[in-house]
DNA sequence: TTGTATGCGTTATCAA
DNA sequence: TTGATAACGCATACAA
């Protein structure tokens, strides 16, 4: 079969061709197309298979422009190499793919700078609406949104006061609630690998999270034990050799992934270090990875699913029905596994 | 701020609404903005002006209607929660957000039969181009896409005989280096765990691809040593859990991914197997997990990013010059590690 | 139940 | 260099 070049196009068929091949007005096949129950069983019967016949696909640009819609949600996440947007996307889709409407992608690479840009690139697609991630959002990126009239909701934080929807859990309840395991087992020196805290909401207050259960037995995070990192493997590994390294080296961490905790495990092994005798080490679990670690890592998993098919579910029912957009708190849960606990747990995997 | 509900969706500003505030044409204000040079200087300023203080953005569909192409590339793939694919879209849509092109995404879950109706889908939303993977297409698929006379280039697979061009390495071959390997460190009872054959080209080409060197050495791979699994840990567990109980175990294990071979490790260490000197395992890495392991496991990286560029180029020069798409081979790497290598080297990091 | 006519926002063609 | 006008393919209000 030789690769296609045909430069000249041949036009596809229309809804006209349709029409006529019948001896029909087209607007009687739109109709048999889009709203079957206003004509008789009859004609839409012979559209149908006028419609086999000719392969006839509707143009989504045609009707878009006729005003029903481009069916179409934009999705802007940092990238997809890290598993939960990739797993937010996957599940997003999958719910809309059953309304019919589409997943444009756009990218920020973590710059929040970005964000404006990669937004307005969707809108110029003719989006109907918008998923951002995270809760800190530019002025400019609102008011884009709403002089386009474009609903939007934040995936993967809760915050009561948010500018927009947002669905997720609480980052600094959740964080808080870990370090809160840490220093009921006995960790009072908690450092943090995380993702950079300045263009990172989740990040942000994570840390806050970790602050506060920190302050309320009276103690506090060293300054050399928060480390930030790109969440890849060689970063977090060295952002670990930092920490081990430093001369005041923690007897627990935090990480802000379960990639970037992988490879901060490895760096102890390769240091001699014992978990969780010499130093535990928790997560929040991106893919499901932490329990494939010797010993298995206690972690917050993200429920990027949940996520997805919440916002996927809210968010047909805001197009197709006008419901309004509301935040959805979701309880986050503490899988404790034996990285966090000392004893004899810790090596059965 | 209040929520959006806003039913009563403000229409949004249009090239009219520019001409009007100018006082010149339409048509002058779209070449303005689509073909600057056929415009004076002095226009072009005003026009930009304008633009900028309506916060004018342009209607795809209706650039799309009148012509100019839509401008957006569906990918067709099984599923975002593996890396490979992920850091295709990824990849392949940073090269084409340059060239003011957009992504949409369909998923096929791994099931083929899927293929065709979410090429259709995308067909429906109006792409100008197709991204399929692997080299095994429904002829329903292919004359879908010759019907509506739209590119289509496959990624991950390099077959010579392909029905559409392609880019990738020869899985093949790439199986069949790998086992050699295996084979030159004395490993003949090789297994593999997979992805189902049945429904995936580079899973089949890779067992071809052992099988083959295997029967250069005059052994064959035992039936109960090719193991299938959705590649995810459970089931990739249970598949190293049903080669160790079997009756004769292999002493090598090839994995169809990186997260396959982390679960098979995890499960070798379960079973007090030690890698690799009982057991080598080897594995096509995905993510770039496989030097996590511990030992860091061999591996064949596949060259996600660099597909996802090549196509990206490649379809900008078909849509924009008609360049015609060519199929290209990428040359297989063998990173060698820890897991396959007997002696001392294994348990350094 | 069906047909006719009109408009969606933009680009392309042709004149000016 | 600019303006007027006609498509582009479809959905809808209105008429029949």
């Amino acid at each position: 079969m030789r690769h296609r070049v045909r430069s000249g196009e041949a036009r596809a068929t229309t809804l006209n061709d349709v029409a006529r091949l019948l001896g029909i007005s087209a607007a009687t096949v739109s109709r048999s197309l889009s709203k079957p129950d206003m004509v008789s069983a009859k004609t839409r019967a012979r559209v149908d298979e006028a419609v086999r016949k000719l392969g006839y696909i509707p143009h989504a640009a045609a009707r878009a422009l006729a005003g029903r819609g481009h069916r179409v949600v934009g999705v802007v996440i940092p990238s997809l190499r890290f598993g939960v947007f990739a797993e937010l996307v996957e599940s997003l889709q999958a719910g809309l793919d059953r309304a019919a409407f589409g997943v444009l992608l756009g990218h920020t690479g973590g710059e929040p700078d970005r964000e404006y840009e990669q937004v307005r690139a969707l809108v110029e697609r003719g989006i109907d609406a918008v998923v951002l991630t995270g809760n800190s959002h530019d002025l400019e990126v609102l008011r884009l949104l709403d002089d386009a009239g474009l609903p939007a909701i934040c995936a993967f934080d809760f915050s009561a006061d948010a500018a927009l929807p947002c669905v997720g859990f609480d980052n600094a309840d959740a964080a808080e609630n870990l370090a809160q395991h840490l220093i009921e087992n006995g960790r009072d020196g908690i450092a943090m690998i995380t993702q950079p805290v300045a263009s990172n909401d989740r990040a942000r207050k994570r840390v806050a999270g970790v602050k506060r259960a920190l302050r309320r037995i009276g103690k506090a995070m060293r300054p050399g034990h928060l480390l930030e990192c790109d969440g890849l493997l060689p970063s977090s590994r060295e952002a670990m050799r930092d920490l081990i390294a430093s001369g005041e080296p923690p007897n627990a961490v935090i990480c802000f992934s379960d990639l970037i905790a992988l490879a901060a495990a490895a760096e102890c092994r390769a240091a001699g270090l014992r978990i969780p005798d010499d130093i535990a080490i928790a997560d929040f679990s991106g893919v499901g990875l932490s329990e494939i670690n010797n010993p298995p890592l206690t972690s917050v998993p993200i429920p990027a699913k949940d996520i997805g098919r919440i916002i996927g579910e809210q968010l047909i029912a805001r197009l197709e029905e006008g419901a309004p957009l509301e935040s959805v708190r979701i309880e986050h849960a503490l899988e404790i596994r034996g990285s966090t606990l000392c004893g004899s747990l810790q090596t059965f995997a």
